[in-house]
DNA sequence: AAATTTGTCGTAATGACTTCA
DNA sequence: ATGAAGTCATTACGACAAATT
């Protein structure tokens, strides 16, 4: 119905369409005279004033995309080298190359997150197999013990004459293990402690 | 209008203007089984309209975003009554709930990552702790072992009658190790075979 | 009833604008 | 004035169901 709206809150389409624009809107438009037209290199040169073509040419992109893989930013100078050579208002190049890190930028989170992943569950699986190993050590140290304790016995019993220095009566003590050993064997049994429980709810991502 | 373009060079102005839309959807429910279709061509009937509001109101994208939150997919039914609510072309709210749909997507990846990441250096800081420890026991191992032998060489010395029956000569030969220790000491290092890889099937969320 | 056309939806990629720093 | 982030819209494409032949 009422087509009037405040100036602040719509766009002009002289952007998209400036040919009828520009007969109802009497020339306000180039609000920002530092925009100006570019030379077009385009046959047609009338048209090109009128309208922006939507879609860079494939010639275009290309060249944006070689320059994008040089360098992400962009300098006034390459700008400007830039719009001139692909006939393209510097507007449009800055446009561009900022849609181009924002995208880039995402692809980049999204590998990121694959690598980290990928990374994260070989980790997994090496972290349990860690574990497996240090129950299956742990019990093949306490079966050492075990048999310490049977020799040891089974030599008190059999000669009362000891002139071993080096056993100590209960605990192994180890010798030079000052570097690992900081916890005893009482140590031993110690909490698995898998906290690692979220797996699957990525599924759920998409409810 | 003489403006003779080819179409799919530049913008067309299409159904930019709200007001005069939602009088021209008939108001039509249905989804029973999927999806009903629509014979109404939106739009594409008016399409030199001249401006569109550039923003939605603070009014418009509250109520959005609430739809927005109690389900992702936006059927016909739910987009027309928030068109006509709204006073929005139902195009644009299709259009806003796809765009808001690729920015919930990427913000989601982006926390996704934190959490993969945080959860990930734990994990290798606990890898890292397990893979000490198993050194640490295969080194008292590795004591307990020389203690045995020593033990064993010294009873074998000292004493040559014997009636110990369990201990062998060399190697521990637990006596009930059979649950874990279905592999000797000489297997205590053994290859890590991470044969482990799928990492980004969670690009495949959607399908 | 089966094949084809047509509409609509969803998604990805892209362009441009606005706002903020 | 520039970059980054957020917003809106358009095009292209694929999938799928309804309408048509």
């Amino acid at each position: 119905m009422n087509h009037q709206v405040a100036d602040d809150e719509m766009v002009l389409i002289s952007q998209y369409y400036p040919g009828i624009y520009t007969q109802l809107v009497p020339q306000q438009g180039e609000s920002k005279p530092r925009r100006r037209r570019k030379k077009n290199k385009e046959g047609s040169g009338s048209r090109a004033m009128l309208m922006r073509k939507r879609k860079l040419s494939d010639e275009q992109v290309n060249l944006l995309e070689q320059s994008f893989g040089n360098e992400h930013k962009l300098e006034s100078e390459r700008k400007d080298k830039l719009a001139s050579e692909l006939g393209l208002d510097p507007r449009q190049v800055a446009v561009w190359f900022q849609n181009r890190r924002a995208r880039w930028k995402s692809k980049k989170l999204e590998e990121e997150y694959s690598k980290l992943k990928s990374e994260h569950d070989t980790n997994v699986v090496e972290k349990c197999r860690l574990e497996t190993e240090v129950l299956k050590l742990k019990e093949q140290l306490s079966e050492a013990e075990k048999e310490i304790q049977r020799l040891l016995l089974e030599r008190c019993d059999g000669v009362s004459s000891n002139t071993s220095p080096s056993a100590s009566s209960f605990s192994m003590e180890p010798p030079f293990l000052g570097e690992f050993g900081m916890e005893g064997l009482d140590n031993v049994f110690y909490a698995p402690d898998n906290n690692y429980v979220q797996g699957l709810d990525w599924v759920n991502l998409y409810i």
